[in-house]
DNA sequence: CTGAAAGCGCTAACAA
DNA sequence: TTGTTAGCGCTTTCAG
């Protein structure tokens, strides 16, 4: 029964592991109190501030570090929050993710993050496995189409903020920006400098509500203006093909439509490769075609030509999709909040 | 005692937690055979197939769902590593910490990823906070300088990874680039394209290894040239400022050295300072003034001009960082590896 | 072939 | 003012 009685053998003395039990014991206290002490609830408790220093002392002296796996399964949290991006090695979400680092430190949580690729099954995975992992919340890019998929997937109640995309119907807090009238800003901005035939380069899989979104200012915008959309004029290309620098099909859509002078792309790699595409077909930019792209990058600024972009509040993002989800971790609340931010367009020389 | 009776209580039932004990209690088994058979180790344990079917029939019907917090502090393992880099903003870190999630993924491990701003307080609580949360492994980008530092940070023989930058004499596991060799190399090429004067721009602190190695190399290029190296052409600026967009020290550093022709810039956030300082300059790129930089990010390709770069191999960084982490863990056995990888100079306009 | 029981390190009623 | 006890949910000897 004594088993401590092993810990004193001489042979093979590991560092013992310092836990509680190590402390109480050396001081021949209770682990209650030793914890109570630890956690601050000493006053509260009404512990002997002589003890309480003994406590201190001794948990000093041995560099005792609380497990907080331990306290994890005990107290049934974690301080750990999932944080699901469509792939984190895009800027956007890289930036993103540092002002929810910050955000999230501040209220003493971790993140555990993951990249879905924009594939379901894969988010699908990655969501249970942080919950398997017990994270307190998740703050993520949903890739799914269905909202029953989404809700199918959290227990009830669970801390879930979505933001970048939203689900239709899905009541889910979010945090996001106005996709529709930003496109349409940006488009409005080409037809008042007299173009007429507008591109719009965007991905696939299109039910994904930012692109729709977008998509949808573009076609209100040429509406507005009395121009009839052209269906030949909207390219959708393949995520896939855009990460593996294939922009053939870029190149071939820009060949067969000479008439477009000005191409909205619908985010950051899009843009990047219609830069690309545009500079093996030896087009001029602004000359031959302007663009404006959604997603502003720092290097854009020093593009050749400096590109024209809708910029996005990455740091409020970031703030909102944090504070929302502690409210609902905290409170256990249903809150469902939904934030829209304020974009910018910023007109450079593209 | 048997308060698993409370569980029929007909009031306010919430969904129940689905735990082993709630799949053992309604098939009238044992935890531990439920528990063996979900881990595969029915077969091994000779359990009858029969009571296996019946046991994962009802897992899946139940939905359940491992806590991995329980097991985690049963088997002192987490399945987590700890990912601590200088600023997960910066591209480079991004795309390294995606292909670090793509290899840790395979070996069903998940990444708390945190950015230490490049401070070592905060670095060392961050250190800290991991190893509170039993993480199984580190891989880390440190800023720290003293090596006794960092071994103090650890216990004896944790499992850890340094990458991109090392300590002096720790002897820890390393992967990174020759720094100076690949930074030798840019500056030969400057010279035998016929530049004298040529200007180093590095960051504060100059003991990070990295740092220390490119500005190794840019001396050795120097005098195996036979130039004389002047001091001025040296500018470190603070980490800081260039978060902050504070350019002004490269414009002065610039314009009071005219006669250098040619600038090594050691990262890529460096890079861009510089672009916007000449800039504003009105000074022409590479007519004026010439480029080479460390590391390559996506758009530099694009930038006006198109800058040359030193591009380090991203996806086999992350890799080795990952197998040789897992080795570490797996075998306990202490491996000590380092792993220099080689870089790849990308002339290009600049 | 299956189960009882111990225990990972911690917290929280409830006693004393 | 302090200690006892009972778990959180899981894995793992060790006995049947």
């Amino acid at each position: 029964m004594h088993n401590s009685l092993k810990r004193f053998s001489f042979v093979g003395v590991k560092k013992k592991k310092i836990t509680l039990s190590v402390i109480a014991e050396e001081l021949k206290v209770s682990k209650t109190l030793v914890s109570l002490v630890l956690n601050g609830k000493g006053d509260a408790s009404a512990i002997n501030k002589a003890t309480q220093e003994k406590v201190i002392n001794k948990a000093r002296e041995l560099n005792y570090k609380p497990n907080q796996v331990a306290r994890g399964l005990r107290m049934g949290t974690t301080k750990t929050i999932g944080l699901l991006v469509a792939d984190i090695s895009n800027p956007f979400f890289a930036r993103i993710t540092r002002t929810i680092e910050h955000y999230a430190e501040e209220e003493g949580f971790s993140l555990i993050v993951c990249s879905s690729d924009e594939e379901q099954e894969r988010e699908k995975r990655l969501v249970r496995m942080l919950l398997d992992r017990q994270v307190d919340g998740v703050i993520m890019t949903s890739t799914l189409s269905q909202p029953e998929d989404l809700d199918a997937l959290f227990p009830n109640q669970f801390p879930l903020v979505l933001f970048d995309r939203y689900l239709d119907q899905s009541k889910k807090n979010f945090v996001g920006v106005d996709n529709v009238s930003a496109t349409k800003e940006a488009v409005n901005h080409f037809i008042e400098n007299g173009h007429k035939n507008i591109g719009f380069l965007t991905l696939t899989p299109s039910y994904i509500s930012t692109l729709r979104d977008r998509r949808k200012g573009y076609m209100e915008s040429l509406k507005e203006h009395g121009i009839s959309p052209n269906e030949d004029y909207i390219i959708e290309v393949d995520y896939n093909l855009i990460k593996e620098k294939e922009y053939s099909q870029i190149k071939e859509f820009v060949q067969s439509n000479k008439e477009i002078s000005a191409i909205f792309t619908t985010n950051n790699h899009l843009a990047v490769a219609c830069l690309e595409a545009l500079k093996e077909l030896k087009l001029k930019i602004p000359e031959d075609i302007s663009i404006i792209t959604f997603d502003d990058v720092e290097l854009f600024q020093y593009t050749s030509p400096a590109l024209s972009t809708i910029a996005q509040p990455l740091a409020d993002i970031g703030q909102k999709a944090v504070s929302i989800l502690m409210d609902e971790i905290k409170s256990s609340a249903d809150i469902q909040k939904t934030e829209i931010l304020q974009t910018k367009l910023i007109i450079r020389e593209s």
